[in-house]
DNA sequence: CAGAATCCAAGAGGATACTG
DNA sequence: CAGTATCCTCTTGGATTCTG
């Protein structure tokens, strides 16, 4: 394995980190799922997305734009419409994300099980 | 839709919500990952997970213990010789995460592009 | 070797008030 | 309506020191 090979790798695996940190963050995953279900504006999806502080799906946006996982469209009128939207990118990403998501539902029960009995054998 | 289904389903997204918050943390696919390949020592793992520290390496194997999904066999010698490896569920979560990790790594010039391309917008 | 304990800095995220 | 700005708290994670 070059030098090459090795900058490519951490590089690659540098990225997958910054990614799943993404898709890890608290908001980031709710609102790509809603967004999939359909384009919404800025508080149709505030009130879609439970519990969610204003300041935080801003932010939210914000990344999720940045990254070309989400579009924003802008209609200049008064009051403004602001309309979010899941790009070809956000799509594909909705794909792996929910095979995960289907994972965690498939073993949630073991999960909890398996904490239980930890915090059990804590307490001892 | 009754409310027990409602309460299934807020559990349910919960449990998804958290489970991602594991798997975007910082260390613990990195950790799910090596060991997939073969069981380790406690030392042999923060060698082989590159940059983490001894305290985080700890908190990130404790947690993934408590939530099964990986075990942690002592050898009371002395000194002391601890193996840590995946559990079947352990296994089983690998797979989609390795998914997620494919998207990223087909994905990630795409991603660099639209930040460099935002980050141009924003500097006008 | 495999950690536990302590201290500290940075960032995430909520609440509130204000604006074009 | 769709934000921005400010303040504050809690968590994450690194560095360092100590132990059975």
């Amino acid at each position: 394995m070059g030098d090459t090979d090795l900058i490519e790798a951490f590089g690659a695996c540098a990225a997958v980190t910054d990614m799943l940190s993404r898709v890890g963050d608290k908001w980031s995953m709710q609102v790509v799922m809603k967004l999939g279900e359909q384009p919404r504006r800025f508080n149709e999806l505030r009130r879609a997305v439970d519990g969610i502080s204003q300041r935080m799906l801003t932010r939210t946006l914000r990344n999720l734009e940045r990254d070309g996982l989400i579009s924003r469209t802008v209609t200049p009128t008064v009051p403004p419409r602001v309309d979010y939207a899941l790009t070809g990118m956000g799509h594909s990403l909705a794909e792996p994300v929910r095979r995960l998501s289907h994972w965690v539902l498939e073993n949630r029960m073991e999960i909890e099980a398996a904490r239980a009995e930890y915090d059990r054998q804590d307490a001892d």
